[in-house]
DNA sequence: CCTAAACTTAACTCAATGGTTAAGTATCAA
DNA sequence: TTGATACTTAACCATTGAGTTAAGTTTAGG
């Protein structure tokens, strides 16, 4: 039963928005193909529980699932991330113009460095 | 009071699924700082709801608000955005490789033009 | 054929979302 | 000081989301 799916950016932020989600995506960002079992191993929860997030991914079209004999394989569809990044994009000036000020102040000659309220701007970076 | 909120990308991805919120988003992206009740009256929702919204944006720190008498005015925060770009950016590949196919598809000779499987590569591609 | 492996489905819990109405608190303007 | 404006809070409701356990289905292997 193959179920219409709209590809929102509604369903893709909100299929993100999990950490174990995210972490599924992130597998099959290195290997391709994996099976269902082999993706919810490392996982601290049951089955029924990686397949309902295995749901979201899908009805978020960013997994695709392939059975052969008993065993389903997944593989990463990153397409409707595209449209996402696309979103933001939108708003990267503004931290393109925090970047900028980063610059500027450390172009600027030592003496002349001098924090506005304390602090020399800042570069907020996280991994995943 | 201010609450302390980690800038997860769990809090980020959340915030941008609803599209009641994306578009809160975009009015702040053209206006740089609006009223509460400026920013509610395009919306077919009440007055609280969008005040749910509001707190939510800044809870994931998308949104500051500073209160000058009695109104409130809300201005973007896109800092976050940056993280959740961040983590999409590690999957542009998928669809960069997609891109590439589609320009070596065209800047083929015509005659050489043999789609693969009966289609040529498409782009998809869609505005909010 | 029988059993184990690899899912799948069903039924249930609990918390969080997104919305409502109604009532409350400041603040500004006359 | 009185009333309207601009929020804010509280209480409630329905739906969805993330998880569970328990009971199916297929399929593969001995």
């Amino acid at each position: 039963m193959v179920k219409y799916q709209e590809p929102s950016l509604d369903r893709t932020f909100a299929a993100l928005a999990d950490p174990t989600r995210r972490a599924l995506l992130a597998r099959l960002e290195v290997v391709d193909s994996v099976s269902v079992s082999d993706l919810a191993r490392p996982f601290p929860v049951t089955l029924p529980a990686i397949m309902k997030h295995l749901d979201v991914l899908s009805d978020a079209g960013l997994i695709t699932r392939e059975k052969t004999g008993r065993t389903v394989s997944c593989r990463l569809n990153a397409a409707p991330m595209e449209e996402a990044m696309g979103w933001l994009r939108r708003y990267e000036r503004f931290w393109r113009e925090r970047l900028d000020a980063l610059e500027a102040y450390f172009n600027r000659p030592r003496k002349d460095r001098e924090p506005d309220r304390g602090a020399p701007p800042r570069k907020t970076s996280d991994k995943t």
